[in-house]
DNA sequence: ATGAAAGCGCTAACAC
DNA sequence: GTGTTAGCGCTTTCAT
């Protein structure tokens, strides 16, 4: 098999204790002897065996993340991975993936791998919503510390935080000098179904607090739930032909922008000056010529901030964490492009 | 701390031994005894502790995945994870993911957890270029199961088919009816570059062999590296100014498309009709009215194949693997949008 | 069919 | 400073 610290203590003659103390750089062996040994594991190719200073420590150094098969209840993009694993890393400790597949739900008896046997310290559940009860009640029955994310909730849970989104996004363009400017949200119908993510009706909340302040009009655009994708360039050009059309529209993400940007080009319109399309996402979107990106979601520092509750959760499992909301920030354009972003018309 | 065979044993005045082959459904416990075990389990709520498997046992059930801190060099979209999980768990395999930020790498004495303690069995390394060869020498020292993701090797490596999706997406024009092609990459200069990623020459070299092949002319488009993508607008605009403007352009990918598109309705044109702009994806795009996707990438489907094959080498460490290049899909449009997808002229 | 005991590779208590 | 020993929770060998 493998090199282990038996090994490299009978070919140094000593016992394996010292081996293990050498290598865990404690107090108890000498300069000397430590340096033999660590010559002994260069040579040897030794590495520590994870899954034993488990067995023997208690715990595993590893946590576990959970998704759903439905991406929409679970987005997982890239960098809030990255920042999961990042946070997690600096603590060396490990990071899996467990993805549930729709089909397996059907039989209701179906548990993951983590809650069928104890490999890991905790978990952080990425759920938006109808995360399955059975889940629930068997990371409590196992006292698993558990963070949520994306998901608001009393205690123990992370998001990114969608009212200071949509108020971020509708100051930036109050600060640009618009003053007719519409929210509009394509996927989530009126935004009233209990269904319907919070961060519909938050960034929604977000652009109303920001308008209001200013004492401006609000104006939501909210199309019939399940318009398909291909139909919202007709929409987005019907509604931009009206009289009373605004100076700028507040898009809920980069989907909602784009059938406005397209109707703008397709029917004479110029972007950005005679129409501001701004979006919220994750990252800049300077396709138009402009940076469209108003706020953008904060996908590392959330992925950051949960593996750091989680954590904590680990280290004292019976403190509530309070919830964190994560800021958005503001999306700068590059600087080449500053002339193109600010329009041409300035009020007030 | 937490319940283990030994609670079980004494609990019912039997061996530990007896516990454990009851769980593990040997035939040397009895039926009646193997039952009293299960009752056992459910009241105590008892897990096994895997680390003490893995220890036994010499090999850890979990495999991991590397992937580089520059996303260009370790594409993971969630359906590519999700093929790899979906394979593991199968097999009742583990996934940790490990990722390396840059900063790390500056000092080069720096290696990943997995490549300092044995905690997998096999690692999937996922970098199109630039692995660092530290990594690469370290894997081989410690004999560690490996499998290249996204990267084009003699042996034991799994990658899209990106000639195919060439091939596939040049087809799929011709047999619409369009003579008149041009392929478009913005985001990889020349092509010529040795760094440059070999599915930007791939899908070149698939439209070229679908093209020849039925005695059409060729027409490829590369841009100067490096042009910004806000100004890929006005290079798209002044392209499709000329005299001999295509009838399709077909481009590498979904951010090499949208400026034709934004292009042609700023300046007139119609989509499809007047110009069709014909996309390599991962998903269908219908924001414009049709379909643009030709040939979607098989996220799913690489990383189901990739895991499977790591599954493979752990078994049989010294069988090189033969290559393996995954399909790209056709994408067709959502039925309802079926009249919008063909172009209104048809030629021969 | 069941039990006793060894041992996986490691950490930690306790001797000297 | 070093060695001895026990033990983590499990699988496996060898008795009975």
């Amino acid at each position: 098999m493998s090199v282990t610290q038996s090994d490299i203590a009978s070919k140094l003659g000593v016992s394996q204790f010292v081996v293990s103390n050498a290598l865990r750089n404690t107090d108890r062996v000498s300069a000397k002897t430590r340096q033999r040994v660590m010559e002994a594991v260069e040579a040897l190719n030794y590495r520590p065996n994870s899954a034993a200073r488990a067995t023997r420590e208690g715990r595993f150094g590893c946590i576990n993340l959970l998704l759903s098969a439905n991406e929409v209840r679970s987005a997982l993009p890239p960098k809030l991975l990255f920042g999961i694993e990042s946070a997690l890393s600096a603590q060396s400790v490990d990071l899996t993936i467990t993805r549930v597949p729709d089909e397996k739900l059907a039989d209701s008896g179906y548990l993951p791998r983590f809650l069928c046997e104890r490999n890991c310290d905790g978990v952080i559940v990425n759920y938006t919503d109808h995360c399955p009860e059975a889940f629930i009640r068997q990371i409590e029955r196992n006292h698993l510390p558990c963070v949520w994310l994306n998901n608001k909730r009393d205690a123990d849970c992370v998001y990114p935080d969608d009212h200071h989104a949509g108020e971020l996004a509708a100051n930036q363009l109050i600060e640009r000098g618009f003053r007719d400017i519409v929210f509009i949200d394509y996927a989530h119908g009126d935004g009233q179904d209990p269904d319907t993510h919070y961060s519909s009706r938050d960034r929604e909340a977000g652009y109303r607090g920001a308008i209001e302040s200013h004492g401006l009009r609000l104006r939501i655009v909210r199309p019939p739930h399940n318009l398909p994708v291909a139909d919202r360039l007709d929409y987005s050009r019907q509604w931009l032909r009206q009289e009373d059309r605004p100076e700028a529209v507040l898009c809920y993400s980069e989907a909602d922008g784009m059938p406005f940007v397209m109707a703008a080009m397709s029917t004479g319109l110029k972007i950005p000056t005679d129409l501001f399309v701004g979006v919220i996402s994750n990252r800049p979107i300077t396709m138009p010529g402009y940076n469209m990106t108003l706020a953008r979601v904060p996908e590392y520092d959330t992925g950051v901030a949960v593996a750091e509750a989680l954590l904590k959760k680990i280290s004292q499992p019976d403190v509530p964490l309070p919830p964190r909301a994560i800021a958005f920030k503001p999306s700068r354009p590059p600087p080449r492009q500053d002339d193109l972003v600010h329009p041409c018309f300035v009020h007030g």
